[in-house]
RNA sequence: GCGCCCGUAGCUCAGCAGGAUAGAGCACCAGAUUCCUAAUCUGGGGGCCAUGGGUUCGAAUCCCGUCGGGCGCACCA
């Protein structure tokens, strides 16, 4: 994927800054084989020391064999020569500030317009594609709120890395071929019989008694007629199977839609198992000593009542960091979750340079087995594929500060679909991004709803539509944006700007870091800069957008608000959430 | 017992591949305002970044130990 925008102007000043550290090396100042990595172009903290720093001289100054402030000194003589420069200033222990002309600034502000809904959009990807698994919850029910946060939090995340330049395959890995499928095919068939006019009476320990299966059930009834109803369960457990799943993936597409989210490609685990793939891994990785047939360890910090060692299969995964090697099948032949999960991985990593799962926490227990995996089956050329696995922790749900109990037995979990009919798509979608994701978090019903600017959903959204409504009420007013006399826009102003100018710095930043919140928690930020200097009208008559007898000053406004709307709206629609109009 | 995550203001949380005086919101305190630029605004106090060591020019950030909370620990998925 090409991109050839103009750089933003941080993008724009690392080259320069770079280009700087060459022309020092070119001078023979600098010894030429210094790495650069590590040097940073940012916006001070305080404001004060000026617009951008560079730590370079500080980063560099020992390799060099020289000392920070000489280094500094030397580079800020180099970078003084741009026009975009007026001041340059040596800091604390060797940081270099830089101030830039308004011209500079004014000048993003212009690049926003031009670039709209890819501003912010990167090249630095550069098309590598990744896999990203996200949801992947068990076809046996409906999503309910324990699959929620995964799914944001992955889809968000895929499009944020499909904004940073990357190709991105969403994908969801539906485990269809468990013991869970079969009390599954079971549970249906008495959703069947009861469709036929049967009393079947409570739904049997052990199989699921929710009513989502009843119209499985029905439709296995009007497909099927009386057929099954006192077959062996050999003649139909198989085709039940596949039938309920089917049902049950339509209706976790529903709940997904509901959120938004939509994925590339469902693979699914029975499929894997029936083309071999688990069997071809295992052939793969005997071959290189990775599996061999042992016992299994006794298992840790539990009583081991009915415990037997057992010959399985075994992954050597502590070659490679686990505790312990695990087993890919079980003793009775058939595949573990984890040798399937293996194949699995095996075989997304074909079709994709970097891999990322996004799991519960309370998966992470199995998180090296996995690595274990996919270093040991992509590695062999010395070169693993990149592979990440985010745990997204625990929600606790509340009402009005009260936990809501859930308990799977009793069929009282909350469903995704009731939460998201109750407070909408936007508000579910904000608040599971409105913290890094390895915390965990609580979700009440209470706040989250509340339309207050304690509320930062509300708070980032009401930007979005005071900008909307400003641009109406000017229009009708005779007023239209434009970015002829954007020099008449003041400190205040810039200062609005350079916040918004750090976007796609925030977008690269956040996509390396796998990070999506970090896109959330600039918004508020961009939103309560934009909310201040609005207030700021409340007093000052001249500060406002709209200035009657002034005609240019108002044009510029207006295409400065335009601009932080844009901005807000690009990183909205990264994280799923509408931009409303009005509120 | 072991592994992983977390511990930052009274509360809820940020802190951007170690960087300058640790930030925001709520709550609290003090002012302003009844305007329609709008679900009020402005300012202020408040921190041994759980704790003890280590690494270095520099640590909330990296390493080790301790304490506290969460999740998990056969062939389940």
């Amino acid at each position: 994927m090409t991109f050839s925008a103009p750089r933003p102007l941080f993008a724009e000043f690392a080259a320069v800054i770079d280009a700087a550290l060459d022309a020092l090396v070119a001078a023979g100042t600098l010894p030429g084989d210094l790495p650069r990595h590590a040097v940073t172009t940012e916006p001070p903290r305080d404001p004060a020391h000026g617009d951008l720093s560079t730590n370079a001289a500080m980063v560099l100054a020992k390799p060099a064999g020289t000392n920070p402030r000489a280094l500094a000194t030397l580079l800020a003589a180099e970078l003084g020569r741009d026009p975009r420069v007026v001041a340059t200033e040596i800091a604390g222990p060797g940081f270099l500030n830089l101030r830039l002309t308004p011209g500079a600034w004014l000048g993003e502000l212009r690049l926003i317009g031009q670039a709209g809904a890819d501003y912010g959009r990167s090249a630095m990807g550069g098309g590598s594609v990744v896999n990203v698994e996200y949801v992947s919850a068990n076809p046996t029910g409906p999503m309910h709120m324990g699959h929620c946060r995964g799914a944001v939090v992955g889809d968000a995340l895929a499009t944020l890395l499909a904004f940073a330049g990357h190709r991105v395959i969403r994908e969801y890995y539906i485990n269809d071929a468990g013991g869970q499928v079969d009390v599954l095919a079971r549970s249906a068939h008495v959703r069947y019989r009861e469709a036929l006019g049967e009393a079947v009476g409570a739904i049997p320990e052990g199989l699921y008694p929710g009513d989502y299966l009843i119209p499985a059930g029905q439709a296995l009834a009007a497909e099927f007629g009386d057929r099954y109803v006192a077959a062996p369960e050999s003649e139909w457990l198989a085709l039940f199977r596949t039938r309920a799943v089917a049902a049950m993936m339509a209706m976790i597409r529903d709940d997904l839609a509901l959120l938004g989210i939509h994925h590339d490609v469902f693979s699914s685990e029975a499929e894997l198992q029936a083309t071999g793939k688990p069997a071809l891994a295992e052939a793969w990785l005997r071959a290189h000593d990775l599996v061999y047939d042992g016992l299994l360890e006794a298992p840790k910090g539990k009583v081991a009542e009915d415990w037997e060692p057992v010959e399985m299969p075994l992954f050597r995964s502590t070659r490679f960091g686990d505790d312990q090697d695990r087993p890919i099948r079980k003793s009775d032949g058939n595949w573990t979750y984890f040798g399937a999960d293996l194949a699995y991985h095996f075989q997304k990593a074909e079709t994709a340079d970097a891999l990322v799962d996004i799991w519960g926490a309370d998966h992470a227990g199995t998180v090296k087995r996995i690595r274990a995996a996919v270093a040991a089956l992509t590695g062999a050329e010395g070169h693993p594929k990149p592979f990440e696995v985010k745990l997204v922790q625990m929600v606790q749900l509340l009402r009005d500060g009260v936990p809501v109990k859930m308990s799977k037995r009793a069929g009282t979990f909350v469903t995704l679909a009731d939460v998201v009919r109750e407070v909408g798509k936007d508000v579910v979608r904000f608040t599971m991004l409105s913290r890094k994701p390895d915390a965990q978090m609580d979700f009440d019903f209470a706040k989250v709803v509340e339309a207050s600017k304690d509320n930062p959903v509300f708070y980032v959204q009401y930007c979005h539509a005071r900008v909307c409504s400003t641009l109406r009420k000017a229009s009708a007013e005779g007023f239209a944006p434009g970015a002829d006399a954007l020099d008449r826009l003041g400190d205040e102003e810039l200062a609005l700007v350079r916040l918004a100018a750090q976007f796609p710095r925030v977008i690269e930043g956040a996509a390396q870091a796998r990070e999506p919140h970090r896109v959330a928690f600039y918004l508020y930020d961009l939103a309560g800069a934009f909310h201040a200097y609005w207030n700021l009208g409340n007093d000052r008559p001249d500060k406002r957008f709209i200035v009657a007898d002034d005609q240019a000053l108002t044009a510029a406004r207006l295409f400065l608000a335009a601009q932080v709307g844009q901005v807000i709206r690009n990183g909205l629609a990264i994280l799923g959430v509408a931009a409303a109009e009005e509120l």
